[in-house]
DNA sequence: GGTCATCTAAGGTCTGACCACTTATGTTCG
DNA sequence: CGAACATAAGTGGTCAGACCTTAGATGACC
């Protein structure tokens, strides 16, 4: 590349090699460009997530242009979740989960009020529950029992609401799973991150961790008997009953508030600030 | 910034241990760090979408970091939507539209089948529309009659399936937002994107524009009843019909592939092959 | 007063060097 | 021999400074 073509420089700039490009009338920044010819490459040499690619160095000889060029375009199949770049390492083409991953942070900073993610709940766990019902392998339903009984030991054990949640955020990751769809995957992976960065968990609320295992017993139990029609119900049961212990929460909290205004509630257990970044 | 630093050199090199980069433990990369701090510095002084915050050069100096560590941050927050940099006039805070576009250039690339896509309409569109018929300004429905209405003349005047694809996905993707759920609105847009990107858009098969012209008028007209169950019903009777035609289209362009195995279709006409990427 | 050359500010790109992390390969020593 | 350490090569991360292109303002000229 690079052929000398001194345009019409205007400073003499005889020094440094006087390269050109041959720009001309395209608008897109240089990046840009670089960015989609990379996704071509990608797509044209049928790498799959996990793949390496070529390094910087060799991506600027390939494509005729600097490599800081080619690292802002990296930079931005990055954050679109296309590549994942490991220092020291390479650059690869990144799993569904990092990708996720960078969509979750993409969505950030747009807050979504707690109703709203509860609606989405119901509108998203509802089916993944129904056609998981009947997609489900034998062996992907043993795996959600198992699953499930690290819940109820967890629970019995009177672990801390957050490995409780974790735990929950689980089952309900692998219901999705098992439901075949992989964009209900997806998405459902980017609400349980919504779910537990944007709201304290319900099971932090006395009374809800043993009422969360029957309902998510009745869930695992309807699948298990492949029947969607229960395995449906027994999921919007679990949602509204949660919608309804984090609304007494709320309800309860600012009543609270707003008979002890000025309190440092320095007490021993839970409150935590909710989540800046 | 940049005192000496010969720092723990690999080679012989001796030179002074001196102090070698205040990176020490973290494992955070400095564009990283630096697209924080601008994301902070957005938040921190109240700055809105078209607010133009400091320059390339100022902000090096003000993070004490190089123009390269800075430019990366700022390509990871423009693909993130956050901020829209403009050649020759500077950086400015997004507006919500430019975030909103960003997204769509988001998910592509992860495949996903047709059927999972439909299901996922499904999913999303049927209680969109629900919300909608309830939640929506008359302002807003005033915005959709208008955006139906071009879709409208679009169809009789027999526009390109890709120009009626658009205002199609423009129609739901404005359905969504009025649903008052930026989650729902957020995984529509990427799903709408998917769609575009995945498949062919039935809206290419014969008698399919008008038909979706009838059944987007079903759906609208409902809304402006603010008839929540037939605004359900509708939305559904129109996925299904989509669907119903775009599985019809794969099977009859896998019978015609099974008997002419080995032919040009030089036709005139229609036939595009399917979505390479 | 309008048009065009010029200047300035700001982003876009290139170059080349050096730093830091990973990994593989040797080398040394118990 | 085998494990711990040292070295080297490969790759991403950062810096520095130079120059180009675009957009807008300024001001001279007709």
């Amino acid at each position: 590349m690079s052929q000398d073509a001194a345009g019409p420089s205007p400073a003499g700039a005889a020094g440094p090699p006087a390269v050109g490009w041959r720009w001309m009338g395209s608008a897109e920044p240089l990046f840009l460009r670089v960015a989609d010819q990379i996704e071509r490459y990608i797509a044209g040499n049928g790498l799959s997530p996990g793949n390496r690619l070529p390094g910087e160095r060799e991506l600027c000889e390939l494509l005729g242009v600097s490599r800081a060029s080619v690292r802002e375009a990296l930079r931005s199949l990055q954050t679109r979740g296309l590549v994942a770049v490991r220092h020291g390492k390479g650059v690869f083409v990144a799993s569904a989960a990092e990708g996720e991953r960078a969509m979750q942070r993409f969505a950030r900073l747009r807050e979504v009020g707690m109703e709203e993610l509860f609606a989405m709940r119901e509108v998203l766990e509802v089916p993944a529950a129904g056609w998981a019902a009947t997609a489900a392998t034998d062996e992907q339903l043993q795996q959600l029992v198992a699953t499930f009984e690290r819940l109820e030991q967890a629970v019995l054990a009177h672990r801390s609401p957050a490995e409780l949640q974790a735990m929950d955020a689980q089952l309900h990751l692998q219901i999705a799973e098992f439901a075949s769809n992989r964009f209900l995957a997806m998405t459902q992976t980017v609400l349980q991150e919504m779910l537990a960065r944007s709201m304290d968990t319900t099971l932090a609320i006395a009374g809800r961790p043993a009422r969360s295992v029957r309902e998510h017993s009745d869930i695992v139990e309807a699948l298990l008997a492949r029947d969607a029609i229960r395995a449906r119900a027994a999921a919007r049961r679990h949602i509204h009953s949660a919608r309804r212990a984090a609304l007494r929460r709320v309800a309860s909290e600012r009543a609270q508030a707003a008979l002890v205004q000025t309190r440092d509630t320095a007490g021993p257990s839970a409150s935590q600030p909710s989540s800046s970044r």
